[in-house]
DNA sequence: ACTTTTAGTGTGTATATGCACACAAAGCTC
DNA sequence: GAGCTTTGTGTGCATATACACACTAAAAGT
């Protein structure tokens, strides 16, 4: 075992990448009572307007049960309004107005979070950066 | 709000690069009845045995009160085993033999993931993303 | 000695994550 | 049209994550 390096664990450096990017976006977005998570499904159903369970799920690369539950609790905030499919069984999602003001607040906060990690990593570095965890992913 | 490229979302990508990586090790760790989180402790206590929770907290880049909790799982478990420090406040924590035993049966899972991932990549990207990602946690 | 501050720990609550499973509607096969 | 498959959805459970808060004990200030 102690050939092994753990300090090149992939998991263990990516879920602390995570938690730290998703604390710094989190104490931007909680000024305005949101979670890092709900901004993403926010802008997801705001760009892909109408689009069912499903393909948010696949849009935002994350299991469907869990967007199932995400999805849940936009809706009772009030942010997000679902409309059934003739068939019964989709539900298409779109932002209320109220979703679209938060969205709104929500912005200024985003640009700023994204311009302190560029700050942070430099702009050549910033891109690269968001090629690797694209290319990861994909795994 | 359309000039905005969310393609570029640091908070998206580093949250979808650590649910794939997550996903990815939690197929291997299922086998053996372990979580990739689980994986992640142990290494860790073994590797700074005698450690409190604060300074496990802190190796592990981890909010201190998530450790209690999964440190308490693994514990309940039977892996870890725990002893009350001289002053009676912190604790320090050690693998219990069935928790090394278990790691070993983890290590040759973990080799495996880390040479997909490597695979994956090519061995430059890899060893650029792991710098990346540590960059990221800095943050 | 008493008070205050600091350090270390754990709990309540809310959110996020995904596998296993179950359910429901549509389409297909015969 | 009865049965099977496919597609889309939601729930139960376990785990993970972290902020706000509370508790306890050592340490420091007066």
């Amino acid at each position: 075992m102690e050939e092994d390096d753990f300090s090149l664990c992939v998991l263990d450096n990516a879920r602390k990448a995570a938690r730290a990017v998703s604390r710094h976006y989190d104490k931007l977005a909680r000024r305005i009572g949101m979670t890092p998570g709900q901004f993403s499904v926010l802008v997801t159903i705001h760009k892909y307007a109408d689009a069912t369970t499903a393909e948010l799920a696949e849009r935002l690369s994350m299991d469907r049960t869990t967007l199932v539950r995400n999805v849940a609790l936009v809706e009772r905030k009030g942010l997000v309004a679902s409309q059934l499919v003739q068939d019964g069984r989709s539900k298409q999602y779109r932002l209320s107005p109220k979703g679209e003001e938060l969205l709104n607040k929500a912005l200024p906060l985003w640009r700023r979070a994204q311009a302190d990690v560029k700050n942070h990593l430099g702009s050549d570095e910033f891109l690269r950066a968001i090629d690797t965890l694209k290319r990861l992913s994909e795994l």
